[in-house]
DNA sequence: CCAAGCTGAGATAACGTTATCTCGAAAGGT
DNA sequence: ACCTTTCGAGATAACGTTATCTCAGCTTGG
C-alpha cells in the first residue's frame, strides 16, 4: 500500500480511501491509485483490515463432516451470503478433540461467530471464549451443560408421529432400530420410542435395538426383531444411514414390512415403496441459526434462546404397508 | 497482551515467549504470565500473529457443495491436517461469479493456498493473483487456459474399461447417459464414449444422451435408449447421481439391463444386483493435490504438474448381466 | 473584506503480534 | 583479576490496514 501511494503520489490514506471507494476523493487523484494499484499489483490483506476493524465478517462452521450431505450446513451458507458474511467451515469428524481444536482456532482466528454440531457431553472449553465474547449457537445437538442458543429438530415429537402412523395402520409390533445413544439426537429418539411403546401399554422386549451403525449389528437388530413369535410388522430408523442399511438387510423383504425413517434422503424414492419419512425443516433450523447468530453478535447481550423447530411426516408408502400376520 | 505484561509485571515480549513456548524464560516468569493470562482471560489473536509471520498456516478449500457427498475434500482434509495446516471449506455452487468471489476472499486472506474445484471456462481472474504468488491446485477438472497444477481422474480410460467390460460380456448396443457436457468431466465421458462406438464400428444413434440432471430428461433418455427396434441392452451412466435417476426410470426393468456407473458410491451396494461403477481413487486425489499445493507453497518456482489418477473398475453384478435379445 | 464553513488530502497513531537488537548479570577459563 | 561466553529479559520496530486529527485552500454570507 505504501508502495501504491508513492508510485501515485499521493498518503498512503488516500489509497485506503480509494480501495474502500471513499467518495472524498477527487476523480484524479482516484485515477492516479488506479493505475499504480494495477501497475504494481497491489491485493488487499484483509488479514490488517480485520485487526483493525475488530471484526473479520467471517462466520465458522464446524460440522461432522464437511463431505456429507448436510442440508442444514447449506441453508447456513445461503442465509450467511444473503447477510453478506463469509461462512468457512471445518470438519469435526465427531472427534470431541478435533472439534475443540477446530472451534479454538476459530476464536483465535477471531471469527465473527460460530455455528456448531456440538459432539460429545463435555464442552467446558468453550467457557472462556464465550466469556471472551464468542458467539455461538448450537444446531442439531445442545452444548450440554452450558447455557448456549442453540437449534434442534423436534426429535420426539418425530419419533411419536412415526408411531401414531404405524398404530393408525393398524400396527401393534413396531420396532425401532437407532444410532448410538451416546450421540444426543440418538437418546432423544430412542426414548420417545420408549415413552411411546410405554403410552401404548406394549412391552419393549425385541423392539428397540441401538447402538453404533455398523452392517453386523444392523443385520442382528433386523434379524431380532422379525424373529420369535411375536415379530415386529413395522420399523422406525434412526436416521438416513440406518434407513439404508435397514432396506440392505430387509432384502427383499422390505415390501411386507412397514419402515418410516427418520430423515429425508435423495434415495427416499429410489426404493419400492418409497419411503415414508420424518423430515428435519433444514432450512429453517440453518436460517434460524444465523439470525441467532447475527443477533447475538449485534448485542452479546441477548438473552440466550433455545429453538425447536418442528419436523414434518412425508408419506409416500413404504410407512402405509399394512401389517402381516 | 499488554495488559497481561502489566499484570505480570514483564515485558510484551516475555508474554509472547511464554504463549510460544519458546525456552529462554525463567520458570517463575512463566508461572506469573501464566497466571495473568489466566487472570484477565488473554486469548492470542491469530490475525496479528498471521500478520506478523507472514504465512497464515491455511488453506482454503472451494467446492461445489460443502454438503454434498465429496470424497475428494475428505482426503484433502485429512492429509492437510497430517501437515498441521488448517483447511477452511467454501461452497461455489457451480457458480462462476460465486466461486470468483470465494476465491478472490481467501486470497485477500492471504490463506497459504487454495485447493480449487474449478468451474466454467474463463478463469482470467486468477492471473493477477497467481501473478501475485497465490498457490493454487485445480481437482477434479483443470482451470482452462491456464497453466495451473491440477490433479484429475482418468475419466476417458473409465469409460473405455467400462465399455470394453460390457462388450466383453456379450454386449453390442451400450447407451451412455452422462452430464451437462459443458462440464468438463462430463465432456471428457461423453467424448470417450463416443470413440469407443466410433472404435468398435457401431453408430451413436439413440445411444448417447447428455445434457443437465433433471428426472424428465433421464426419463426420456432411458426411453429412447431402450426403445426402437435395436435397443440397448447396457447402460452407462455419467456419475453417481445419473446412476440413481437411471435406476429410479428403469425401476423393475433395471434387473434385464447392464448397468455399470461412474463413481462409487453407499448405495452402489443397496441395490439388486449391486451396481458394477468405475470408481476415482478420490483419497490419492485428495492427498496428490495436498502434496502439490504444499511443494508449490514451499516453492513457487516448482514447475506446473498435471496428475492423472487411475480409476478401478469394480465388479458387482450389474455390469455383468447379459444381454437381453 | 473577513469570519465561518466546507472539502479534499496528508500525518500520525493505533490494531496485536513477533524479530531483532541490546543489555545486565552470572558463569567459566586463563 | 579480567576477558569472554551464555542466558534471561527488555525496548523498539516492523507487518498492512483504517480512524482521527490537522490543515490548506476554497466558498459563502453578512
Amino acid at each position: 500500500m505504501v508502495d501504491v501511494a508513492r508510485e501515485a503520489g499521493v498518503a498512503l490514506r488516500t489509497v485506503s480511501r480509494v480501495v474502500n471507494q471513499d467518495s472524498t476523493v477527487g476523480p484524479e487523484l482516484v485515477q492516479r491509485v488506479r493505475t499504480a494499484i494495477a501497475v504494481l499489483g497491489y491485493r488487499p490483506d484483509e488479514r490488517a483490515r480485520h485487526l483493525r476493524l475488530g471484526v473479520t465478517g467471517t462466520l465458522g462452521a464446524a460440522v461432522r463432516q464437511l463431505s456429507h450431505v448436510n442440508p442444514v450446513l447449506r441453508a447456513v451458507e445461503r442465509a450467511a451470503r444473503a447477510a453478506d458474511l463469509m461462512v468457512l467451515a471445518a470438519s469435526t469428524e465427531d472427534d470431541e478433540t478435533l472439534e475443540r481444536h477446530v472451534v479454538e482456532s476459530m476464536c483465535r482466528r477471531r471469527f465473527d461467530g460460530i455455528v456448531l454440531e456440538p459432539i460429545g457431553d463435555d464442552h467446558g472449553y468453550l467457557v472462556p471464549e464465550l466469556e471472551a465474547g464468542l458467539s455461538l449457537v448450537a444446531v442439531d445437538r445442545p452444548v450440554l451443560g452450558l447455557d448456549v442458543d442453540c437449534v434442534l429438530s423436534d426429535n420426539r415429537s418425530g419419533i411419536e408421529t412415526a408411531y401414531r402412523h404405524l398404530v393408525r395402520h393398524g400396527h401393534d409390533r413396531i420396532a425401532y432400530i437407532g444410532d448410538d445413544e451416546r450421540i444426543y439426537t440418538a437418546r432423544e429418539r430412542a426414548m420417545a420410542f420408549r415413552e411411546c411403546v410405554a403410552a401404548h401399554g406394549g412391552a419393549l422386549g425385541t423392539m428397540l435395538h441401538t447402538g453404533q451403525v455398523e452392517s453386523g449389528r444392523i443385520r442382528e437388530a433386523v434379524r431380532a426383531a422379525l424373529a420369535g413369535p411375536a415379530p415386529a410388522t413395522a420399523i422406525v430408523t434412526g436416521n438416513a444411514q440406518l434407513s439404508v442399511e435397514v432396506l440392505r438387510q430387509l432384502g427383499t423383504d422390505a415390501v411386507d414390512v412397514a419402515l418410516i425413517g427418520f430423515d429425508d434422503s435423495e434415495l427416499a424414492t429410489l426404493l419400492r415403496p418409497d419411503l415414508t419419512v420424518i423430515a428435519q425443516d433444514t432450512d429453517a433450523i440453518g436460517s434460524t441459526a444465523i439470525e441467532m447468530l447475527r443477533a447475538r453478535i449485534a448485542d452479546p447481550a441477548t438473552e440466550v434462546r433455545k429453538v425447536t423447530v418442528p419436523v414434518e411426516l412425508i408419506v409416500r408408502g413404504s410407512g402405509e404397508v399394512p401389517p402381516a400376520f
